[in-house]
DNA sequence: AGAGTGGGCCTTTTT
DNA sequence: GGCCCACTCT
């Protein structure tokens, strides 16, 4: 039981936050602007129902990512002295995976289901294309990865595939008879591998919702309060999945900021958060307007810019800071150029007090980075790029974590195809038919472990050799205790025969062999090898951070995409490609909606700086076809006032061709 | 005809 | 930095 009453709401909240906290019950959406301690309230809201006696277990917290999850659980147990224990937190994705796993039978999949990812699901995808013997050279259909879009975004927006062909993808319209083929094939694939994908635990936690009344009942009853963070980010199959838990106890508090909508490109619904009032009856809104972050120079550009939208709550964000500096507009020549003063500025100000880590250079799109990234590099300027390959997502360690998954669920084709392909001899062809002998005998596993010369599996010699070599790693992964000890089945594989795979193959077997190391760490803290999988599956994390606990090397500066750049702050900010024709894109121009939503991207830019913000741009770009091109400043920044802003007008060094 | 290489061109991304 | 396309060489 937790202590009531020992947090002092008064002294940490400001009157628009304690009023959340504290008259919180009921429906209620919570417009938080940026830097107006959005994460604070919720936490603090958390504690509160904690304190006053609501068991941790009838409360469901829902985030966009799992670390924004984890760190708010954390912050939470801070602030009681104790963790919540039995409390739900997670993304959809996280509480589908926790739903299905407990009735997946509900849906004719067992328990020890595997998570494909976006790679996985393409592969499977493939294979199905294969089934249907569709000509893999025809142009008018899209590729496996392109289809898996397709699909993946008539799920999450809930509309018939014609629909979302049509509106995103107008010139595969031809195409939608063969896509509905292919799905269906895809979906008995996954059944027979049992096997979900991301939207499947979105799609199947839905389902077990609408269709099963007795478990309806049961989670409407148990989760009495809901909470859900970056609300304007959820698309229509997350809007029904809250609809659908939200029913009954009628406590559903989501917070947003409808003007940080930024991902309506993958499906998310900026609507879900406009029109909330209306589908949740009696909804009590508040505005969270007091931002704690920038300057009133900064904020001035942020609700200048944010105007020009139509479609939105209206707002104006306040700010108790004292006045700074205004907002720095800085044409360069041209790209080199605004590298060069990046780089410049970048010095320039860690000589007069700012780390480099208090600094950060965003851009719109990851290859406009690619400039400024030789620039630091020649001046020996530390720099981290965030993103990039995704530590689980390296071939080597999804193919020791396939053998994990043939293990705990032996149904998983993809699992054994990818494992016998590491073997000589086998490819495709022949890791599908040794597939197709082992399911055919009933239980794949048992079948594979008997089988040690390959009797009955009908392949060439040099394959069969393969099998032998696989054969007998499978047999010396102790299958009685694999399920409790992930660490040492991981161990057990790399050595017998992962690392000389590794050593042969790529020429960072290295980096690679510390890689696996490190995943066999990490294993080693579970107990169980299905708990392990569907983490790593849900979980974040970037190829070079360590996976146990992230610690950035060195001081360095950040360069982010604006999207991966949400939620953070820094006291210098740079934004490059303030031109015409790079921000806002070209293709959102056409169209209100998405020039709308380009328009907030910049809003969310501009209040990720606390102190200082420099607009920079290339007049001119070289383009192969046309020669020099002149560029003119974004439309963005001639929309604001000449009085809110300075207009620089810099000379940078040319940087010497030293290299 | 098929494979290999170089150059140009890029939205944005979590699970 | 990665992917696709075109061009070239075998």
């Amino acid at each position: 039981m937790v202590t009531p009453y020992t947090l002092d709401y008064h002294t940490a909240l400001n009157e628009a936050q304690y009023r959340v906290v504290t008259q919180g019950d009921g429906h209620v959406l919570v417009l938080a602007g940026p830097g107006s301690g959005k994460t604070r309230t919720l936490i603090y809201r958390v504690a509160y129902l904690l304190e006053h006696g609501v068991p941790p277990n009838a409360i469901l917290l829902v985030t966009f990512t799992v670390k924004a999850a984890r760190e708010m659980l954390e912050r939470v147990e801070g602030l009681l002295q104790q963790p919540p224990d039995g409390l739900w937190g997670g993304t959809f994705h996280h509480i589908g995976n926790l739903l299905l796993r407990q009735h997946a039978d509900r849906l004719g999949f067992t328990p020890q289901f595997t998570i494909l990812d976006e790679e996985d699901a393409g592969d499977l995808l493939a294979a199905c294309c294969a089934d249907l013997k569709l000509p893999t050279t025809e142009r008018r259909l899209p590729q496996a990865n392109v289809m898996g879009a397709i699909l993946s975004l008539a799920v999450n927006t809930q509309r018939p595939l014609a629909q979302v062909v049509a509106t995103h993808y107008p010139y595969f319209a031809d195409a939608v008879p063969v896509l509905e083929r292919v799905a269906a094939r895809y979906t008995a694939r996954k059944r027979q591998a049992n096997a979900f994908d991301y939207d499947d635990l979105l799609r199947g936690w839905l389902q077990l919702l609408e269709q099963h009344a007795d478990l309806r009942g049961r989670y409407a009853e148990r989760f009495r309060y809901v909470l859900v963070d970056e609300y304007q980010d959820t698309n229509r199959l997350q809007f029904s999945l809250i609809r659908q838990i939200g029913r009954g106890h009628g406590n559903v508090l989501v917070v947003g900021d409808d003007a940080q909508a930024i991902y309506a490109f993958r499906g998310a619904d900026v609507t879900n958060i406009l029109e909330f009032p209306q589908h949740f009856p009696d909804t009590t809104v508040f505005k969270l307007e007091m931002n704690y972050r920038s300057t009133p120079e900064i904020l001035a550009v942020a609700n200048h810019s944010i105007q020009h939208n139509t479609r939105q709550f209206p707002k104006a964000l306040t700010t108790m800071r004292p006045a700074g500096t205004p907002p720095a507009v800085v044409p360069l020549m041209d790209q080199r150029q605004q590298a060069a003063f990046v780089a410049q500025r970048l010095l320039e100000l860690r000589d007069e007090g700012t780390p480099l880590e208090q600094m950060a250079v965003l851009v719109r799109a990851r290859y406009q980075a690619s400039e400024l990234e030789l620039e630091l590099t020649r001046r020996n300027i530390p720099y981290v790029i965030r993103g990039g390959v995704r530590f689980f997502e390296q071939t080597h360690i999804k193919d020791v974590l396939a053998y994990l998954k043939l293990l705990v669920n032996p149904s998983d084709e993809l699992a054994w195809g990818r494992t016998l392909r590491l073997h000589d001899g086998i490819g495709a062809v022949y890791a599908r038919r040794i597939w197709q002998r082992l399911q055919a005998a009933g239980h794949p596993l048992e079948a594979a472990l008997r089988d040690a010369g390959g009797a009955s599996v009908d392949v060439p010699l040099r394959a069969k050799a393969g099998w032998q070599r696989f054969h007998k790693t499978l047999g010396a992964l102790e299958i009685p205790e694999a399920a409790q000890h992930p660490g040492q089945v991981i161990a057990e594989i790399v050595s017998r025969s992962y690392r000389a795979h590794v050593e042969t193959h790529f020429q960072d077997a290295r980096d690679r062999l510390e890689d696996l190391a490190q995943l066999t760490a990490f294993a080693n803290t579970y107990q169980s090898t299905e708990t392990l999988l569907a983490d790593l599956s849900l979980r974040e994390g970037f190829k070079g951070e360590t996976i146990t606990a992230w610690s950035p090397p060195d001081e360095h500066v950040v360069l982010s995409t604006i999207h991966q750049a949400k939620g953070l702050e820094w006291k210098v900010v740079f934004l490059l490609g303030m031109s015409d024709g790079q921000f806002p894109h070209p293709k959102a121009v056409e169209e209100s909606d998405a020039l709308e939503e380009e328009r907030r991207l910049f809003y969310v830019a501009v209040t990720r700086a606390k102190d200082e913000l420099y607009l920079t741009y290339p007049m001119t770009r070289y383009s192969s076809q046309t020669g020099e091109v002149l560029l003119r400043p974004s439309r963005f920044l001639q929309e604001l006032p000449d009085t809110i802003v300075d207009q620089w007008s810099v000379q940078v060094a040319d940087p010497a061709f030293d290299d």
